[in-house]
DNA sequence: CGTATTTGACCCGCGC
DNA sequence: GCGCGGGTCAAATACG
């Protein structure tokens, strides 16, 4: 079959292969082949639908194909009745085979167009499995090793009983549902088993939760809020580790229970800091020896998302809001969001590392603070009458002190001492303070983009500080990627003055900590309701004054 | 009208 | 066993 002509020229070239006298000398215009009333015109030719069709330049070129024929037809119409209709139907069929060739070509194009796109995403996919998984064997090769030197400890100690805190601790992994995993081998349980896992956490206890359709449990994220969440994770685990032994299973039902919170302090004015995540209200109670209500929210950002935060104020000074965040997103965050959660993830891994690094490490408190963040005993604080381990931001200090500089703050993570009776946990204490600072840095790096802050010639540097950081490895500075741990100086200065010009920060800062539990939650503790000057006199560790007064 | 908040009731663990 | 306190639910209410 011929192809009709799209215009004269063509026309001319073609039409004379069909043996039809033509006049191609006439107007178009006189030549609409419709308004010739005793030729009503035919039907269009039928166009198959086709399904997911790309447009094409072969689709406007068909179009065009009919629109030309058309105009073509129409300078057939003085050349007779039976001829014409003889080259219209010529040019029909001619034309809708040729529509017909184009949509086969079409409907190929379409095939092979999904067939790229099945594979890219399959692609795509296989990438993502394996960067989760080089991800896992990473931190797999880094809780290995604080497992083996906490196992060493507590072979040291056969009396101590809560040789299970530091897995419960580590299990607060960046995926939800960790906890069903103490049921089996604890020591042996990795990361990969936790992350991998996703098995929804046994809900054995009889209790109301069962009911709920929205339990805290059944998003895989096995602890619960406060007392009742621990206990219950108590309740579900009646056969873990040490459950043989009622002195021990009581110990290790109390260590089971501390669940890692991330409490922090800033000064607000506004009844809730905006922290990049959505929050629904769901519950508000009068705190004993609170005057100001504690608020309870939960994460609404996505279906079943068990991240949830208390707010409340000191009692002691009414301007700081202390907001605890615990859970697990099981959603995507935020770009601020995002930024902040990794800080607060470095942070409550570092706590974590401190609580499972000592084997009296709640007994001993402020040696552990001091492990943590030696340059101040102030600046980190942990008591064992917390019933659970918070990691604490404490935003409401004034810069001016000597536990809120910088420069000390930059040395302390990475010279963590060893005390009598704790065990070696240098490394793993180093590595998260280093992703405490580096977290931090890459929130305030993010959040001076988001406010306008100028941070990037300090932070951008590698060059500075280096010395102090040495045992660091050099890495490339990437536009999106947290500054360099070497200018962790400069970077800890920038942020101090970012915060004291962006009133912002904290609530970018909250943001983070609501993701650190979304990365693999830290233990932390105590919602703070106490002074000011000592927030953690209930429990947990307190890391002071990144930022002035808000 | 749908969604968010309020608020009293309830559950649970813990201490006495 | 009882009371206390923390945490959560869910009906009622407010709000856009």
């Amino acid at each position: 079959m011929m192809r009709l002509a799209l215009d004269s020229s063509h026309t001319h070239a073609m039409l004379p292969s069909l043996g039809f006298p033509v006049n191609l000398s006439r107007p178009s215009a006189e030549l609409d082949f419709f308004s010739d009333r005793n030729h009503p015109p035919p039907p269009p030719p039928p166009l198959k639908p086709v399904k997911n069709e790309i447009p094409t330049p072969d689709v406007n070129t068909g179009l065009q194909l009919l629109t030309a024929h058309t105009g073509s037809d129409q300078s057939t119409v003085d050349d007779g009745v039976s001829s014409d209709a003889e080259i219209k139907r010529a040019k029909s069929s001619t034309e809708l085979s040729q529509l017909q060739e184009e949509l086969q070509r079409m409907n190929a194009e379409n095939v092979k167009l999904r067939d790229m796109l099945s594979h890219v995403s399959d692609n795509y996919k296989a990438l993502q499995i394996h960067l989760v998984t080089l991800m896992q064997q990473q931190q797999h090769q880094q809780i290995q090793h604080t497992q083996s030197t906490a196992n060493e400890v507590v072979r040291s100690k056969p009396d101590d009983k809560r040789e299970v805190v530091p897995m419960r601790l580590l299990e607060l992994g960046p995926s939800s549902g960790t906890a069903e995993v103490d049921n089996n081998e604890v020591s042996n349980s990795t990361s990969d088993e936790r992350t991998q896992s996703t098995t929804p956490p046994l809900n054995t206890n009889n209790g109301k939760m069962n009911e709920r359709e929205e339990s805290p449990d059944s998003d895989g994220h096995p602890h619960g809020w406060g007392n009742s969440g621990p206990n219950k994770l108590q309740k579900l685990n009646p056969s873990s580790s040490n459950s043989a032994d009622p002195s021990t299973g009581s110990a290790t039902a109390e260590a089971t229970m501390r669940k890692a919170r991330v409490s922090v302090r800033a000064r607000s004015e506004a009844p809730m800091i905006s922290d990049g995540c959505q929050w629904r209200k769901y519950g508000q109670k009068m705190a004993k020896g609170n005057p100001c209500p504690r608020a309870y929210y939960r994460c609404t950002m996505a279906v079943g998302c068990p991240v949830r935060k208390q707010v409340q104020r000191c009692a002691e000074d009414r301007t700081i809001l202390i907001t605890t965040y615990e859970g697990s997103h099981n959603h995507p965050l935020p770009p601020a969001a995002m930024a902040m959660a990794s800080t607060t993830t470095a942070a409550a891994s570092m706590l974590l590392s401190g609580s499972m690094s000592s084997a009296d490490g709640i007994m001993n408190p402020n040696l552990l603070a001091r492990a943590i963040l030696p340059c101040s005993s102030t600046m980190a604080t942990l008591s064992a009458s917390a019933p659970f381990p918070t990691i604490t931001l404490d935003l409401t200090h004034n810069s001016n002190s000597t536990m809120n500089n910088p420069m000390q703050f930059q040395r302390s993570p990475f010279q963590v001492p060893n005390f009598p009776g704790q065990p070696q946990v240098q490394p793993t204490g180093s590595s998260q303070h280093h992703q405490l600072a580096q977290a931090f840095s890459q929130a305030l790096y993010n959040q001076s983009k988001f406010s306008g802050l100028h941070l990037s010639q300090d932070m951008g540097s590698s060059s500075s500080s280096s010395s102090q950081l040495a045992h660091q490895p050099p890495r490339p500075v990437q536009p999106n990627q947290p500054p360099p741990m070497s200018s962790l100086a400069e970077t800890v200065s920038a942020a101090t003055a970012a915060i004291t010009v962006d009133p912002n920060f904290t609530a970018a800062l909250a943001a983070a900590i609501s993701s650190i539990i979304n990365s693999g939650g830290v233990p932390s503790v105590n919602n703070n309701g106490n002074s000011s000057g000592n927030p953690n006199i209930t429990g947990g560790t307190t890391i002071s004054s990144f930022s002035g007064n808000q």
